[in-house]
DNA sequence: ACACTAACCTGCAAGC
DNA sequence: TGCTTGCAGGTTAGTG
């Protein structure tokens, strides 16, 4: 589910239900996650606001009166609002009540996720790239951070010191619109090139945001609303189908094992 | 500094 | 039908 535009949806849908609330109690079921759910974290939380929602790179960040709760919902997590009587499900690992009688319920099936608290700035917050939407984030940026890269440039783009945000779904699809080949080493890409790819990667990035991110298998938001991004996929998961400008059949191969598709006839 | 692998987990689909 | 294998949206710790 959540790549940067699943993670924003979900922002979006869970903060009016969350923002200005006070946390009543927390209930951990399953405390291993990613890292163990922090220590005593319902003795820490319990009786205080919620200030504000926040989101850096794909963490989503509670900003409580005192510290904060970084969440990631890792490869298969989701955040919804539930009443309080709702049913348990398999995989509900964590609930937070709140005193207007509803709850944000985590579900994470594969548990790569997190929820840490901490009192002062996150550790993991703090090696990340730009986010891509701002404009400290272009062309320049990948240009000058990609001369020593001998890398692909479709992994290039999807580490975090250099951008933020960018997974598997949104850096094929990026380099798809711009015509470059995935495996195209980082350092031999122009610098005009790299302008086009910036922008590709905010215009999808947006584009898949407005329309509350990509649905793959079960992936609905906040409101049970699934994503209507999928229908605009070009690239992601079309191996074998025929590009969508030249009809040429795209061709698949794996970076950093990740599966990569692109049309050999468009992309270069 | 960079590049690559393995690891954390479960669920699902494809293949035998 | 049932078992095995491989793959899935992410990130980082460790190795060379």
């Amino acid at each position: 589910m959540p790549e940067l535009p699943e993670v924003e949806t979900t922002l979006r849908g869970i903060a009016p239900f969350v923002e200005h609330q006070k946390i009543v109690d927390l209930t951990v079921r399953q405390p291993r996650l990613r890292w163990p759910v922090t220590e005593n974290i319902q003795d820490i939380v319990r009786g205080q606001n919620i200030r504000q929602l926040t989101r850096r790179a794909k963490y989503i960040l509670l900003g409580l009166d005192k510290g904060s709760i970084l969440i990631h919902l890792g490869m298969s997590g989701s955040l919804r609002i539930v009443e309080p009587s709702e049913d348990w499900r398999k995989h509900d690992h964590i609930e937070m009540q709140l005193n207007n009688n509803q709850a944000l319920r985590y579900h994470d099936p594969r548990r790569f996720g997190c929820w840490l608290w901490s009192h002062t700035e996150h550790a993991q917050l703090s090696h990340l790239g730009p986010e891509p939407l701002s404009n400290e984030f272009d062309g320049d940026r990948l240009y000058s951070a990609s001369r020593s890269r001998k890398m692909a440039v479709k992994p290039f783009i999807m580490t975090n010191s250099v951008v933020v945000g960018v997974g598997n779904i949104y850096a094929t699809e990026a380099l798809f619109r711009s015509g470059i080949r995935p495996d195209r080493a980082a350092c031999k890409i122009s610098k005009k090139r790299y302008d086009v790819l910036a922008k590709n990667i905010k215009g999808v990035l947006a584009a898949a945001i407005h329309q509350g991110g990509t649905t793959l298998r079960d992936f609905v938001n906040s409101d049970g609303q699934p994503g209507y991004f999928q229908q605009s996929l070009d690239a992601y998961g079309r191996a074998g189908k025929p590009c969508k400008l030249c009809k040429t059949s795209l061709k698949e191969l794996r970076l950093g094992q990740r599966s990569s598709v692109f049309c050999p006839k468009c992309q270069t």
